[in-house]
RNA sequence: GGCGACAUAGCCAAGUGGUAAGGCGCGGGUCUGCAACACCCUUAUCGCCGGUUCAAAUCCGGCUGUCGCCUCCA
């Protein structure tokens, strides 16, 4: 909407407890999708919300005998480390439902003067879905199609509703509940109007992308179309990006089916950039299903791809040379509009990011025959540059911090190399296996021996 | 019942009209004292049937299979 510029909303968890898998993948996805938008110049506005009041919560601070406040803060800061773990950028600002009530008050009471809400007598207010003509429009729905499915099995305080398809906006006070004080009740809000009301307020009444999980967009983004659209009088979102599902084992992960992993369970098994290259293998609209095999394979996928960067920072700093060639450089320039070229196109075509992946895999190849002990150093740092604008854009990390061996192990080594030398294979196996025992994993290449942690 | 999505090699996964990217894995080989890394070679006619077209994984129809959503559930 605006030059140069993106206003972005993703919908967050609910904080009642650690974020499972399922929730890591519209974090990685639409990261990634932010990641290349700031990677073209964008200056991007990245909005995504906590929920921190609802049931659940409250459920879980009864169970704990906690307040609800303590269980959302808790779950709050160890979702926060969950992505950082996975290189999730935090957002431009995350907003928490419960202090954003006023904002959303205020649009609760424009939907009534405008007619398009009513508050009923215990003081709950619902939504008129049928004063607004397009309800329905983004998830293809008709007021016909979801009256003929409406299920048999109806909730309480059906009964007060003008209309069965009518949804709360605010809902009074259970005992023992957090509520806040508003013209119809003391209450809390409806999860709808959360979104609408922390998207107007950090990014404006219009935005360029709403993004969310594929089972948000019924109920939950058709109403806050009609909430934010009805209100503010305008259209809400230009685009909606939705992220298919992540399944395990074929099936829609849930606790009843004892196939529900948390980021933190994974997160002791692998590097969650191993993760995050899983989820990115495949397309973001399309299911995806997880197990460990597909993490092994992630994970050999992904060491391809570091081992090859690591070889370009190995030669780059043992360079003999250290200006580029001509030729070089002309040759620098072909291979950046080759796989940049690719690169480009595969995520300009609906952030294809397993075809951008493909090209990543494409310059590794070409790093790994075509980059040598001859190139200047000027010119492998220029592939590696190449590779490494790649990878940031996906927020894959292959640069390893610069880290020193303890002497121990540097002595250990060098003992090693002697008895290489001396043909004493025996030791030098021994200190080997030792090294490993230790996670250090040594491999002896054509340029010199090099060490990786296991 | 209503609405919608998907079906490509052992596995994951790109590819929406011109004769199948990439990765993992398997097997063979080169390099290495060995191992690992890397490299080379090898691994598919695209669920089934029919149609349109000079040409289809790609378009149309039917069938089969899997999955998702269907109002206080994130």
């Amino acid at each position: 909407m605006e030059e140069g510029k993106v206003r972005m909303y993703v919908c967050g968890p609910t904080v009642y407890n650690l974020i499972h898998i399922g929730n890591a993948r519209p974090m990685i996805v639409f990261d990634t999708v932010r990641r290349y938008l700031e990677y073209k110049g964008y200056e991007v506005n990245y909005v995504s919300n906590f929920t921190d009041v609802d049931d659940k919560i409250i459920a879980k601070a009864n169970e704990e005998g906690v307040s609800a406040e303590e269980i959302s803060k808790r779950y709050i800061e160890e979702c926060k480390k969950d992505m950082a773990a996975m290189n999730v950028k935090p957002a431009t600002t995350h907003p928490l439902a419960t202090e954003e009530i006023g904002g959303m008050i205020e649009m609760i009471q424009t939907l009534i003067d405008k007619g398009y809400a009513y508050p009923v007598a215990d003081g709950t207010v619902y939504f008129r879905v049928k004063k607004f003509s397009e309800y329905g429009k983004l998830s293809h729905k008709n007021l016909e199609d979801l009256q003929s499915g409406f299920r048999a099995l109806q909730v309480s305080g059906e009964e007060q509703k003008e209309d069965p398809l009518d949804f709360v906006l605010w809902k009074p006070k259970k005992e023992g509940e957090p509520a806040w004080p508003s013209p119809w009740c003391e209450g809390r809000p409806g999860w709808h109007i959360e979104c609408s009301e922390m998207s107007k307020k950090y990014l404006g009444e219009e935005i360029d992308i709403h993004a969310g999980g594929e089972d948000l967009i019924f109920p939950h983004h058709e109403n806050e179309i009609a909430q934010s659209e009805c209100c503010n009088g305008k259209q809400f979102a230009r685009y909606w990006m939705h992220n298919a599902f992540l399944n395990i084992d074929n099936k829609k992960m849930s606790k009843s089916l004892g196939n529900f992993f948390t980021v933190r369970e994974i997160g002791e098994q692998y590097d969650l950039q191993v993760l995050r290259f899983f989820m990115l293998n495949a397309h973001y609209r399309s299911p995806l299903n997880f197990s460990r095999d597909l993490m092994e394979a992630s994970r050999n996928s992904l060491e391809r791809i570091c081992n090859g960067a690591q070889r370009l920072q190995f030669l780059e700093k043992n360079a003999v040379a250290v200006d580029m060639t001509a030729a070089e450089s002309e040759e620098l320039q072909k291979i950046k509009n080759t796989y940049i070229g690719k690169f480009e196109e595969a995520m300009e075509d609906d952030f294809n990011t397993a075809d951008a992946i493909a090209a990543v895999f494409e310059l590794v190849k070409y790093a790994n025959t075509q980059v040598n002990e001859e190139s200047s150093g000027a010119y492998v740092h220029g592939v590696y540059g190449i590779l490494k604008q790649m990878c940031d854009v996906l927020g894959l990390i292959i640069e390893k911090e610069e880290e020193l061996l303890d002497e121990d192990v540097e002595n250990l080594i060098a003992e090693r190399q002697a008895a290489r030398k001396a043909k004493n294979f025996a030791r030098a196996d021994e200190i080997r296996d030792q090294l490993s025992d230790m996670g250090i994993i040594l491999e002896d290449t054509r340029e010199g021996v090099k060490w990786k942690r296991a």
